[in-house]
RNA sequence: GGCGCCAUAGCCAAGUGGUAAGGCAGAGCUCUGCAAAAGCUUUAUGCCCCAGUUCAAAUCUGGGUGGCGCCUCCA
């Protein structure tokens, strides 16, 4: 257990708070996930890899996390999508839910305890409109039901907006069967050709925001730690969720609410009504996944961060970066000799552990992953002034460890070499002997073979170090 | 109209009172048969502008300028 004190911004009081669970040694998260109608993008993936990324991040300093995020399988998007296909709304749900899995196991996301559907687990969300039915914060017109905003004395607490403002500000809504416009539907009556569940009021499908407050209810509980997601979720997604969670359970919702910032395209907000998105599953094609998640850890999760194809091929580089250190690490430690280390390597070994302190702090600090990314280069630093003096298999050994279990951490850095063939062994013991015989044009000759078979080779003073391309 | 965010080198980006992290790109040198990688050196007397507070300001205060977001489906 890392006992450091850990600091979040927390949108509801407006401050890092100290992070303090319910339970100690246990956290309980929600995180809103996606509509799924479509691949995701860029833009959504940003909270998938940031809140992924405080969830490792919790698991490593000790505490037991149960996280969930909710696929929205069933709204007006899904619908539409379902009827321009042909198919089900079910069956759409089921190819981008797997969609979603591969883009996510991808970027290094990790699967949710839960991931629950709004569609199979209609009978909480019928649960808590009834309660809410009951005790006066929503009411029924002709099989529509409402939440009476008005109600709920706390309404704009999030986003830091009395009711009034935001009222004044909103679009002239001309729905008639509403008390007030700023009231929002929990359960929406069934049209022709929707699909729909029996409900107390008739034929009909949730709403969107009363199914992430039955969900992380039915898995977390009435009151949960962490609740997370994009700023442009803070209203009236998140607003809405906490005046149905407190009018319902008569207490706090979340004590943490955690938003991330925007990526923009040309300093715009990306979104899919400006037209300006890339899918992560066409910028994985031309950079890594991997690439993209360093990415997104490379600027701190609250400020609005630029897409462009000039900075992934800077990430793509720094990110290259701390590969080379390692598999020079992990090449130098199968043939190192198994010795003391000696002064120099020593000090290296200590710096690192001032470095993973430094990590530890800047994540400490509401998850400062671009500082945090930082001492992982001063370690790379440090290390690479060692590496070309045939150094200790012990110290290669434990630096490199030093530097994937910090990686691990932010999700990055798991990639491992895969063994050379045969065919490939064969063609480096040729070069080696090409080589000793000073034949430096059958050398070449066979480096471009290698590098048309994928790979890369070094020569270096312990001999010739592969890497795949 | 209400609420909020941002401005640091060619580019990206930390730093929120103690004298500018880190990465990418560039330049020179070292090493190398060549290459690759790495190392060393180098790139902001200054952090949008103007005032103020302070022994001390990129950091705090006031006023500007420029950019962006939410208030409407949106991560």
């Amino acid at each position: 257990m890392i006992d450091t004190k850990l600091y979040l911004y927390n949108t509801l009081t407006r401050h890092k708070d100290e992070f303090v669970p319910i339970t100690p040694g246990e956290v309980k998260m929600y995180s809103c996930g996606p509509t799924v109608y479509n691949y995701f993008h860029i833009g959504n993936a940003r909270p998938f890899i940031i809140f992924d990324t405080l969830r490792r991040y919790l698991e490593y300093k000790g505490y037991k996390v149960t996280f969930v995020q909710n696929f929205t399988d069933v709204d007006d998007k899904m619908i539409n999508k379902a009827n321009e296909l042909g198919i089900t709304v079910k069956e759409l749900a089921d190819q981008y839910i797997n969609e979603y899995f591969t883009d996510a196991k991808g970027l290094g996301i990790k699967e949710a305890s839960v991931h629950p559907r709004a569609t199979e687990n209609i009978d909480a969300i019928i649960d808590i409109v009834s309660e809410l039915e009951k005790n006066g914060y929503a009411y029924n017109v002709d099989g529509n039901v409402y939440y009476r905003t008005k109600k709920f004395k706390e309404y704009g607490k999030l986003s830091h907006q009395p009711l009034e403002d935001l009222e004044s500000g909103a679009r002239i809504d001309i729905n008639e069967d509403k008390e007030d416009p700023m009231d929002f539907a929990l359960w929406k009556k069934q049209k022709e050709g929707e699909p729909a569940w029996e409900s107390p009021w008739g034929l009909g499908r949730p709403g969107w925001h009363i199914e992430c407050s039955a969900m992380a209810n039915r898995y977390l509980g009435k009151t949960i730690d962490i609740h997370s997601g994009g700023q442009d979720l803070i209203f009236p997604h998140h607003e809405n969720e906490i005046a149905q969670s407190e009018a319902a359970n008569c207490c706090q919702f979340a004590n943490y609410w955690l938003h991330n910032g925007y990526i923009n395209v040309d300093n715009k907000k990306m979104s899919k009504s400006l037209g300006n998105f890339f899918t992560v599953r066409d910028v994985a094609a031309e950079f890594d996944y991997e690439v993209i998640r360093f990415f997104m850890l490379s600027a701190h999760y609250r400020s609005p961060i630029n897409f462009s194809k000039e900075l992934m091929e800077s990430a793509k580089s720094a990110l290259g970066r701390i590969y080379t250190c390692l598999e020079s690490l992990d090449f130098l430690a199968e043939s190192a000799e198994d010795r003391e280390p000696n002064e120099a390597e020593t000090e290296v070994l200590s710096r690192a552990e001032e470095h993973k302190n430094s990590f530890i702090a800047a994540m400490d600090d509401d998850l400062n992953t671009a500082d945090a990314i930082s001492s992982i280069f001063e370690l790379v630093s440090d290390v690479n002034k060692i590496i070309t003096a045939s150094p200790a298999k012990n110290v290669c050994v434990r630096c490199a460890a030093a530097i994937r279990e910090l990686g691990a951490v932010l999700g990055l850095l798991g990639k491992t070499e895969a063994s050379a063939d045969a065919e490939i062994d064969a063609l480096l013991s040729e070069r080696a002997a090409a080589r000793a015989a000073k034949d430096w044009a059958k050398s070449d000759a066979i480096r471009d073979e290698l590098k048309a078979l994928g790979y890369a080779v070094k020569d270096t003073p312990q001999g010739q170090q592969l890497t795949r391309i």
